[in-house]
DNA sequence: CTAGGGTTAG
């Protein structure tokens, strides 16, 4: 009668076609048979209540109920599936109910129904009472410990994980291949994340020890943890050694370089997917990676290559892949085409909008991500806390401040949605943009929660516009100590002594770049001429266009400044001489790829280019010179937004 | 009870 648990002998008609009897496996049929009397007195073939079960089935749990309080005898399977119904229909009180009866019944000891308690609980979001059920369950099995971590794990609670996950080293239970996708997992799922890494790593060693380097599964989780830890080249070297990949793996890849500001190999990967291995297809998970990808290098040529192969395998209709390429769209410059995109949708749901709302946002069309913002709550999508981020990062951009204002109060109060750092982060650059650098600063004292280094960041950054030292010295000093290692927070503070010509201080704030031995990010452009990628630095020597660049800008330079174009050379860090500074200016890497762009591309077309910092104050007044001047319209992204340039205006206002 | 993905950010 006990081979009731094992799938050739069981009994149609007791188990629903829905309820996957077939994949029962060799484990439950081991706890079935060490089961304490409650079972081993009632047998199950007598016992067995085919309506409880059915009720429980067709989501007739009340029903299900009111049979089990009937029932004298219920079956380890019985609680089974009310166990799964209680979370499928998302009940704690019936779920409650039936932990009591369960008890009641002596199933209190059964580490297979624990098992199932535990993903209960979880699934109704009662992390305690997980704890709890693992607590009193004395003989765990390795099935108790793994869905306690995967508990955990999914919460968020990656420390305790480990915490628990060497007690079990401890006691000398073995882990299983499910428990260490777990605690790799769990590396990852914790607050502290830094100092989690080097865990992570004695784990790796330990799985290489016990003979997992082949298994799949695991050696993906462990590209995946080092592609959050930013560690890539551990990442690599462990997707290097698996012998046998899939789609999976290769997405984790792909993914691990598109997330760490590494799009060439992240394209170059997929490449190498596609054309040399015939037995790998690229799924829909793959080209999200992969726009991203192209839209991170603004490779809009690349980008519609990868549209067209989209289209041609069908993946086309599936949600994340089409928001993944309105944003692409949108990032290459290409607006039209994110909109179109977009148009075509033919289910929006709420990320789908956030992307064509921050797409607007990033072309500086304040209004029209607010109108977007509208539309989708007319259209029955509620805002998510990314869409406001989006929104009032449209409104900051474009200078909407009572707009942005207004949305950050009706988030609170209408929605029910408790700000984060990221919203008060973009309040702040909204208001501190717009000069209203106390009303920002007045929000931070007024944050109710600790304001992190967004935060501050943004604070900074707006004094940097408006130069107003006092503010930056006190969003600085917080900021070494937030993000000591982060050399733009001290280059910023350098510029804004260096706009007020406070050398001393400058030089003050150098040496301590130096002391710390930070590197500070160095600006590069770059331009894509005929779906290939060229990237431009002031210091590039390589270019074999170089001498011709500099020729051109020369003259540019010459006649431009007879048209009323001035230098603006107190953007130069540096104590010089004038001409000493306009050397410098001039030799900025967007103006050597906006010169780049008027030799290679043809006549009339949009020259884009893609910047990694800030656009320069200069090369912005210069672009929009050489728009009128060259009857170019110029398309610049830097790192926050786009700037068209059109017949000497730009699209920012001068506002960015 | 296993692995990869969309929108935000100074």
């Amino acid at each position: 009668m006990w081979t009731l648990y094992t799938s050739h002998t069981l009994q149609p008609h007791y188990f629903p076609l829905n309820f996957r009897p077939a994949s029962r496996s060799h484990h439950q049929a081991t706890v079935a048979l060490r089961l304490p009397t409650a079972t081993s007195t009632t047998p199950s073939t007598i016992n067995h209540n085919p309506s409880i079960q059915s009720l429980c089935v067709k989501g007739q749990l009340k029903q299900a109920l009111e049979l089990l309080s009937q029932e004298p005898c219920p079956t380890q399977h019985t609680y089974e599936l009310l166990i799964l119904s209680c979370a499928n229909q998302h009940s704690l009180s019936d779920a409650l109910i039936v932990h009591r009866k369960l008890i009641d019944n002596g199933f209190d000891q059964d580490p297979f129904l624990a098992t199932k308690l535990i993903n209960m609980y979880h699934e109704l979001d009662c992390i305690e009472r997980v704890r709890q059920v693992f607590d009193k369950t004395l003989k765990k099995t390795i099935y108790v410990w793994n869905a306690l971590f995967r508990a955990l794990t999914l919460w968020g609670r990656g420390e305790e994980v480990l915490g628990l996950y060497s007690r079990m080293n401890r006691i000398g239970i073995p882990s299983d291949r499910f428990t260490y996708t777990y605690v790799l997992k769990a590396c990852v799922a914790a607050e502290t994340l830094g100092s989690l890494l080097q865990k992570g790593k004695e784990i790796h060693a330990h799985i290489l020890r016990h003979g997992y380097e082949s298994h799949i599964h695991i050696m993906t989780t462990m590209v995946d943890m080092y592609a959050r830890f930013g560690c890539v080249a551990d990442a690599t070297s462990v997707f290097n050694s698996m012998p046998v990949k899939n789609v999976v793996s290769w997405s984790a890849m792909i993914a691990c370089y598109a997330k760490n500001g590494k799009p060439f190999d992240a394209l170059e990967l997929f490449h190498q997917l596609v054309l040399d291995n015939c037995d790998t297809l690229p799924n829909s998970v793959t080209m999200v990676s992969v726009l991203q990808a192209c839209a991170a290098v603004a490779a809009l040529g690349q980008g519609k290559l990868i549209h067209g192969y989209i289209l041609r395998k069908g993946l086309d209709s599936i949600l994340p892949v089409i928001s993944a390429m309105v944003t692409m769209y949108a990032r290459c410059g290409n607006l039209e085409w994110g909109k179109r995109v977009f148009s075509q949708m033919e289910k929006k749901d709420v990320v789908a909008w956030n992307s064509m709302i921050s797409s607007y946002g990033i072309h500086g069309f304040g209004r029209e991500a607010i109108e977007v913002f509208k539309e989708m709550i007319l259209s029955g999508v509620s805002p998510s806390p990314i869409s406001f981020v989006s929104v009032l990062g449209a409104c900051s951009h474009s200078g909407l401040i009572e707009e942005g204002r207004f949305l950050f109060e009706s988030m609170i109060k209408e929605h029910g949605i408790t700000p984060t750092v990221e919203h008060y982060a973009c309040m702040v650059d909204l208001l501190g943009r717009a000069n209203q650098l106390y009303e920002a600063a007045k929000i931070i004292q007024d944050m109710r929660i600790e304001p992190g280094a967004k935060v501050w960041g943004s604070l900074l950054g707006s004094c940097r516009i408006h130069c107003n030292i006092e503010l930056a010295e006190r969003a600085s000093k917080r900021l070494f100590e937030l993000e000591p290692r982060n050399a733009g927070n001290y280059v910023l503070l350098a510029d804004i002594y260096a706009e007020a010509e406070m050398w001393s201080e400058v030089k003050r704030v150098k040496k301590l770049i130096e002391a710390r031995g930070l590197q500070k990010v160095s600006g590069c452009c770059w331009i894509e001429v005929g779906r290939k990628v060229y990237s431009l630095t002031s210091v590039d020597e390589f270019n074999p266009q170089i001498e011709q660049i500099h020729a051109l800008l020369i003259k540019l330079f010459i006649e431009m400044k007879e048209k009323g174009y001035v230098p603006k050379t107190k953007v130069v860090l540096y104590d010089l001489e004038a001409d000493e500074k306009e050397r410098i200016i001039l030799g900025h890497s967007e103006k050597l790829a906006v010169a780049f762009g008027l030799i290679n591309n043809s006549k009339g077309e949009t020259i884009r280019i893609t910047k990694n910092l800030r656009l320069c104050e200069d090369c912005h007044s210069f672009t929009k010179f050489i728009s009128k001047f060259a009857g170019r319209e110029i398309l610049v992204r830097d790192v926050n937004r786009f700037h068209h340039f059109k017949d000497g205006v730009c699209s920012c206002a001068d506002y960015w």
